[in-house]
DNA sequence: AACCCGTGGTA
DNA sequence: TTACCAAGGGT
């Protein structure tokens, strides 16, 4: 048997049964294609679940305001992902007649569809024999062939793509493409490797030459960025605050509270003299409180966030509509989720 | 090519 | 605790 009908004889007897592989409707495919984009099945699968009970179809998914998709996404990260499923589900809808595309080159014309998710789908869906290349199947054929070509080089990624379009099985892509995936995810894992059980380890380069912990090889190291946020919680005498949407960067088009961002940490004094806080609140009589006086940095892939959350009393509340109800309505960021949770529990629970 | 975009699990 | 990184894609 040669590697990719041994990576499917394993799949056949260990795979798992996930919802999504009880279906080749590619909306569903899609749908679970996007939420699982650098994201673990324990942590998608009850995305997966919502969006399918909320928008059963493409139509329904077109059909509602973008706050809605980003409410439903909150808490799953990588937030385009959510902006552009929406986005692709109104192109299918107006430019497609609602008919999902069937093959690679149209399916990958979508917004948030690249290479990988364009071959997952159309292999899964309408057995194209594209095969797909995850971090997954870097990591089986790394180790697997002894390859120490860089993964996120261009280089690296025209390699590992014509390696597993020619390994793959092009009677059963659908299989195929699946079983690397679930082999890579389940038996040849990132650490502790279950080598003692896997049907490839009289074959392994890796494990004879006992380097699997040095593949697969990535280059460079991503540099965090240290930021530092004084998010200004509104408390008007008639319980009332406000909240904006995010124009840019991290968390586009979730809500916060105003935000005055600084180069380094800012106590009490450097706040209320700060330019933008005497624009917001101008002459009038306020009050200054830090909340949280412990903080705790927000982690992100590549930013570490330190922010403050300053509780402001003012008894004008002209400009400050929001009801502590109304925002949990509304999409935010895991950041102010949890600020929320603690400060205004009586109100979420 | 280099950088941006989240959250949570694991060792 | 830090470091890695997960069914990647956009710019």
């Amino acid at each position: 048997m040669n590697f990719s009908n041994q990576l499917i004889y394993w799949y056949l007897n260990n795979r798992r049964d996930l919802p999504w592989r009880n279906t080749t409707n590619p909306y569903y495919i899609w749908l679970s294609e996007i939420i699982l984009q650098q994201t673990r099945v324990d942590q998608g699968m009850n995305y997966y679940f919502k969006f399918v009970e909320n928008f059963p179809t493409v139509n329904d998914l077109a059909a509602a305001p973008e706050e809605e998709v980003l409410k439903l996404w909150q808490g799953l990260g990588y937030y385009s992902r959510a902006r552009n499923l929406h986005f692709s589900a109104k192109y299918i809808v107006n430019q497609l007649n609602g008919v999902f595309p069937s093959n690679y080159s149209e399916i990958i014309k979508l917004k948030g569809v690249g290479d990988y998710t364009a071959s997952a789908i159309s292999s899964i869906c309408f057995n194209e024999p594209m095969a797909v290349v995850d971090g997954n199947v870097y990591r089986v054929l790394a180790r697997y062939f002894g390859i120490n070509t860089p993964i996120n080089t261009s280089k690296g990624i025209k390699e590992f793509k014509k390696l597993a379009q020619q390994l793959l099985n092009k009677e059963d892509p659908a299989t195929n493409n699946q079983a690397i995936m679930e082999f890579g995810a389940r038996m040849c894992k990132p650490q502790n490797p279950d080598c003692n059980s896997c049907p490839l380890n009289s074959s392994c380069s890796a494990l004879a030459k006992n380097n699997i912990k040095d593949l697969p090889v990535k280059e460079g190291k991503l540099k965090v960025r240290n930021r530092y946020f004084n998010y200004l919680v509104i408390e008007t005498d008639e319980n009332t605050t406000k909240i904006v949407k995010r124009k840019k960067g991290i968390w586009l088009n979730l809500y916060e509270f105003p935000l005055i961002e600084t180069l380094k940490p800012i106590n009490e004094n450097e706040l209320i003299e700060h330019e933008t806080f005497s624009n917001l609140f101008g002459l009038n009589n306020v009050s200054v409180k830090l909340f949280n006086n412990k903080i705790k940095p927000h982690k992100l892939s590549h930013q570490h966030i330190y922010a403050k959350f300053w509780i402001i009393k003012i008894a004008n509340s002209l400009n400050y509509k929001h009801s502590w109800e109304d925002i949990s309505k509304y999409p935010v960021p895991i950041l102010i989720n949890n600020f929320l949770n603690e400060y205004k529990s009586d109100y979420f629970f």
